[in-house]
DNA sequence: GGATTGTCTTGACCGAAATCAAAGGTGCGA
DNA sequence: TCGCACCTTTGATTTCGGTCAAGACAATCC
């Protein structure tokens, strides 16, 4: 079973350029397990046991206190985590559920940070994911921090209108409290959002999108490659 | 001139470990330069020519956009940015200024690079100070999204309290104005927080606090190892 | 089919924080 | 010492977003 994925983990940037040994160290403890929806893998505070890679489904990275709780990232197919908390032998910072049935590989820990002592072209992989993960974390802040909700919101449509190759119609891939949630705000705002953007481009009908005037959008958005 | 601070930062984590070589390698073309109060050391979208290390003095790192800005952290002596945008010769997501005279080691990020791919100890304090660094950033994310200003400034004031090794009474080390775009918010509102503390355990007066009841702040603020 | 459950939308209201405005403080230089 | 610039505080007002409540709609399960 974990023979059918390791081509396609094999190809993922954080793999590619690790000798056959190595790779070998990396898979020969790991399995793949399939879970069902609402499915909690892990909880902040616990021993970061496992690298998890996603092969499919999708999952919510999330964190609580004190009973509130706010989505930090939506991941999907070829999506990693937790590397850091993986890499350092400490707690994770999030936690991590399914928002659909997803099939995941995990890796045992100490064969990452194994490999990683041995291997240094894994660890210049892992230099390049953990800074990229870094740049993304800062770029969220920012989102977050210098726009409303309406514009954030105006940008995420923008992110997903050039996922779905800029069609002008298309669904948003999640549940839209998730979207709200994951967007810093609640559902309730994310409904009146989405109807104030009628007057910038955007028509909204459930889960349907279609960007009526791209420009507009873009003008209300600002998009800018130092943020999105 | 760089010769004096060459033992301070040899001793960083970042450089502890690699060879005599690479060390030699990477202060080669390194250079010490002291900037004035409210010099703008780099600019965001700039590309990344150098790493920097703080010697002295104290450096605000800050974003902007469309006219907006928000800090996103506060450095001082030891501490290092920016090594995400360094390794993937990537432009910068901050802004850096100092906030008082500094004195900062700066890197040709060429040479960063050329030791990273030959120096595998080098890798691994790369990882290692990446990792940390994106840990820092979530937990920015969470206590910015989980919690209220109030108890930011909470969390925050334990944090120094520590950090003045648990004195009851110690001064703030920067401006409030400063202090208040750290934590997402502005400065007269920071005004008001502190005067709300003053339910919790806290006096402020200008620069100074005082902790007058250590519990009852704690209390308040629930500090958290995940968070803080 | 009909009940049930969860999601989404809308409206009314509330609260936290931003903005606007003005007045004290503080430190620095002429 | 005075004057100026900047930081800080306080109060009044506004805005944004959250909370509460109710209803519409869709999917699922007897």
């Amino acid at each position: 079973m974990l023979s059918r994925h390791i081509e396609e983990i094999r190809a993922l940037p954080l793999f590619a350029q690790v000798s056959e040994a190595s790779f070998r160290d990396l898979t020969r403890g790991a399995y793949v397990q399939n879970f069902p929806t609402h499915a909690e893998l892990i909880t902040e505070g616990d021993p970061a046991d496992f690298l998890h890679v996603v092969i499919s489904g999708c999952i919510e990275m999330f964190a609580s206190w004190q009973g509130r709780e706010t989505a930090l990232s939506l991941l999907g197919p070829h999506d990693t985590f937790i590397l850091a908390a993986t890499i350092k032998d400490r707690p994770y910072l999030m936690s991590a559920r399914t928002l659909e049935k997803s099939r995941l590989i995990m890796i045992p820990s100490e064969d990452i940070r194994a490999v990683f002592e041995r291997d240094s072209d894994f660890a210049k992989a892992i230099v390049s994911e953990l800074a990229a993960c870094y740049r993304g974390a800062i770029k969220g802040a920012k989102n977050l921090r210098l726009r409303t909700s309406s514009e954030r919101i105006a940008n995420f449509l923008l992110k997903e209108y050039h996922a779905h190759g800029a069609q002008e119609r298309f669904a948003l891939d999640f549940e839209k409290k998730r979207i709200a949630n994951f967007l810093g705000m609640t559902r309730e705002n994310l409904s009146r959002a989405f109807a104030n953007l009628r007057n910038h481009g955007v028509q909204v009908d459930g889960q349907e999108i279609v960007i009526t005037d791209l420009d507009k959008l873009i003008a209300f958005a600002r998009p800018d490659p130092l943020i999105d």
